[in-house]
DNA sequence: CAGGGTCACTGGTCAC
DNA sequence: GTGACCAGTGACCCT
């Protein structure tokens, strides 16, 4: 019952320019909670899932609203009642503001306005910035009192960026009765369109025809070769057209406001206490609606099946295991390591997405969480030596990368990584990025070939963390980081012997030779398309404060 | 690209019928000029352009095209890859925009969408008009900009109207359509009539109907000559790039004209005399060159008045300066630490040009000196532990930086730096640049910091210059450089503590944090302008050969 | 294989 | 700028 055109695109090579439909696909792919895909309207059957939800999915169109009909892949369910359908609760929801969706949008079932806020928040490379606290709540009602938190939201909540298309020309007008004159020519051409055919632009008739008649012989060669070509000369820069991440640059001037901003899942919080159901996914944020809205339960039965490449998602599953952290650290205190490090800091729990490992989605997931644990790990660091949340965010926003890399060399295997190495590979276009995925994927491994064990990757983390040129000053470096450093650099010497010392030293800040925009670039711009990663960084330490102050340090 | 010989009639028909729609298309179609891409992108090597751009295209937005590639194949390598791709090129393409084809739709090779496309229009008798100049490219990533042109591309590589059938209405419920029977009729419409009123010129569907008839007897067998046209499965292959990165990169074209300009100093020759030939090294190919060019010295006395923007002047100055350096190297020969580095390793005399610290030419003065005299260090040490010349280019290209800025660090004082730094920074409008300049400073006056003896700055540079990933494989690093590495940390082992040398690692590393195109930007751009460093490299390590074995060494 | 249709997705529009 | 609303697109499937 599940899945099924499973198979068949992957079988097939189904066109590749499959724009929307293709990537919404793959999404699903992926997705292993999908359990049913409605082929038709017709073909739901109320049969049973093997789920015990109850949620219901009514036949679909008939229902009342046009616009908003069932999306398929939904969590399904079965038989509705019919005042279900009467009211909202039957809608799916929107992941990003909890207004009724309209269906799947850049891959996240999203109501007309979050889908338009995103267009042209992309469209536009629009630069948001929060005024308040990185709290805002994105409801439907408030959802236009702040634009960064919500462009974050729809980020966060997995909008695609590569999902929104190159402008369109204008299409044409369609009102019915005003005469519009766009071009000057109204009278002219109306009158005598079919001889007129002079004018600037149009495309006329005799022209037409007579290019035709030329083109019959042999010209029709030439269109077609260049067609083959295709070069064109206009503005849309390819480049940026294929993977519009890989080759736009990001904002550059603008970044300082963007820096300012902070961003936050006020939601985050309260899902905590929903961890404990066995679902535990991205349902959060709608969650926390639910005391403005009602229906949210629902919602939270929802399996989405796009969860895999669903950053919020992330987040959310991140949080669920908060409370396993908590007993953890209980056990830290007494902790017999915690001579050399806490359990908070030493912990690094990656929980590698299940597929192929040459699934793309599947390596954009894996990236997406390891920069998430990541955030999350500077949270735990961070509360244990009281570091500033302002300083955490200029932390890592400086180490990101270090930290991704290191993580990548601790939790993914060599085969994985040699896997998802090709598979991205893919995707590139500049040589560039392939030089650099290609020297990532050698440092990585480099790193691995130390074998080092979790402590030791634990020291590292720190070691790269903690940059003391970050924060300091013009004369001098932070001192409080370089205390921390010189502490964790102790601990390694009292461990490690100084050969090995040197080499884990010197190798693992080979990360550091490797350019953050280049990972950006071949890891995230799927999701974030030009947004760079340094203006979602507050937000990644935003949203994972919750979880440190409840306990997961 | 040939094709334009071909038709006379077409030059005939652009005078007379107006538009010159078609012949502009058909102009740009046949240039081959026009690989270059406008908007971004076109920094790359436009040997390439061909596949690159085939490349582009056929990976469509994104996920889909890779999906539909990857499936099969699983775990993959690199060599699949290729094989996918060039696979993508055995599909036929869609002779209207270049997407891969489902097949032949009215007449012609086409895709789904073009095929939906022209079904649409000839079924509604779409009116469509051109916004601009009629000439609109139409390929698989902006066929949605322009209806007008994307149908006109359909009409004139031969779809024939007359294929399109009736609607047949829907298949389950059966709807009686009668609105319109055949797609030909032209007038009635009241929306047609507005249509028309409103916009400048319209494409008749008639006209093009009976225009498409009369092309068809012939148009297809254009279009599938021209099919073949283009495409070569040649293409280059991601595949091989991974390994580009270990190996120098290639430099372009125009930069090469350039740069021999620039180098081909004859004012080098003139130095051979100077020396001694302590020197066993490896000079010998680019000794060759020297020869070739007399009239340098004119060039070595011409001190230009904006002499520091000119590289050309730079190199002579330095050139200039080897007599002296050489009488330093007298007192080197007796070397006592030679125990642990051989003088010629140790030795790195910077020669600070006069003039104030505030002088803006002066700080790209002692940039250029200092990039040069890395180099030359590169060829003592490559000479001392016979490192291939080639090689030496791949690591420079690697370490340049770091090696500039550790040599910032050793000869330039702090208050020196904060001059320049202070200087330079006026002239930078991004801030991305200013923040690495800051940083540039911030990591340079760390490393002071640890107050480095020349020894041990010597021991840095080879720490830094021996980066393992540099030439190393795929599956491993490079076993010879990274013995030469393991020796030079037993030797800092041998010589300084644990706890400096963890100090040490750890800040001279950061230097690999800065990116290299900052400091291209922020030292070289007024030298260089565009030319990256990478493409002067192999000319420093070539230039650089003859004051070494002239005696420098 | 080449016609057809479908409908989940894009895009653009224009009162608000 | 927002978003309810549609026109258009194209991957899939059927005939
Ligand atoms: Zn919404
Ligand atoms: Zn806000
Ligand atoms: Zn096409
Ligand atoms: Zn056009």
């Amino acid at each position: 019952m599940s899945v099924l055109k499973f198979e068949p695109q992957l079988a097939m090579m189904e066109t590749e320019s499959a724009r929307q439909n293709g990537e919404v696909k793959n999404e699903m792919d992926v997705q292993p909670l999908e359990h049913i895909k409605t082929e038709n309207e017709e073909a739901f059957q109320p049969q049973q899932l093997d789920m015990i939800q109850e949620t219901v999915e009514s036949s679909p169109q008939h229902v009342s609203g046009i616009k908003y009909k069932k999306m398929e892949n939904g969590p399904i369910s079965i038989q509705l009642d019919q005042k279900f359908k009467e009211n909202d609760y039957f809608y799916e929801r929107c992941e990003v503001c909890g207004d009724r969706a309209s269906g799947r949008h850049y891959g996240v079932k999203s109501c007309e306005g979050c889908k338009g806020f995103f267009k042209r928040s992309i469209r536009k490379k629009l630069n948001y910035t929060c005024r308040w606290n990185a709290d805002c709540p994105v409801t439907k009602l408030q959802r236009n009192r702040c634009q960064a938190c919500r462009f974050f939201k729809c980020v966060s909540v997995g909008m695609r960026a590569d999902s929104v298309q190159n402008e369109r020309g204008p299409i044409r007008p369609l009102k019915p009765n005003m005469t519009r004159t766009l071009p000057l020519s109204f009278s002219e051409n109306a009158s005598s369109a079919l001889n007129q055919s002079r004018s600037v632009n149009p495309i006329s008739l005799e022209s037409i025809v007579n290019l035709s008649s030329s083109l019959t012989s042999n010209n029709s060669t030439n269109s077609a070769g260049r067609s083959s070509t295709n070069q064109s000369p206009v503005q849309f820069n390819r480049s940026s057209q294929p993977n519009l991440s890989t080759s736009s640059p990001p904002v550059t001037g603008a970044n300082q406001s963007v820096l300012n901003a902070v961003f936050n899942l006020p939601s985050l919080s309260n899902f905590r206490n929903l961890t404990q159901l066995r679902n535990q996914t991205q349902a959060a944020p709608q969650k926390v609606r639910a005391t403005v809205n009602p229906s949210s339960e629902t919602i939270s039965n929802d399996q989405r099946p796009d969860a895999t490449s669903n950053l919020l998602s992330n987040i959310s599953r991140l949080i669920a295991k908060e409370p396993d952290a908590e007993k953890n650290k209980s056990s830290e205190q007494t902790g017999k390591e915690t001579e050399i490090l806490p359990e908070c800091i030493l912990k690094f729990d990656f929980e590698k997405p299940e597929g192929s490992a040459a699934d793309e989605q599947r390596s954009y997931e894996i990236a997406s969480r390891m920069l998430f644990l990541s955030a999350k790990w500077i949270k735990k660091f961070s509360g244990y030596h009281s570091i500033e949340v302002e300083q955490q965010v200029t932390f890592m926003l400086h180490t990101w990368s270090e930290l991704f890399l290191i993580g990548i060399a601790q939790c993914i295997s060599r085969d994985d990584i040699k896997s998802i190495s090709d598979t991205l590979r893919f995707r590139l276009f500049e040589d560039e990025l392939i030089q650099d995925l290609d020297l990532i994927e050698r440092t990585v491994m480099y790193i691995q070939d130390l074998e080092l064990g979790n402590i030791e990757y634990a020291l590292c983390r720190c070691l790269l963390f903690l940059n003391p040129l970050v924060t300091g000053t013009r004369e001098s470096a932070d001192q409080k980081i370089e205390t921390l450093l010189n502490d964790t650099m102790s601990k390694i010497s009292s461990l490690i012997s100084t050969q090995r010392q040197q080499k884990i030293l010197m190798r693992i800040n080979l990360c550091k030779q490797i350019h953050k925009k280049s990972i950006e670039k071949i890891f995230f711009s799927c999701l974030l398309g030009t947004i760079p990663i340094r203006s979602i960084v507050p937000f990644l330490i935003n949203s994972s404060i919750e979880n440190i102050s409840q306990g997961t340090l």
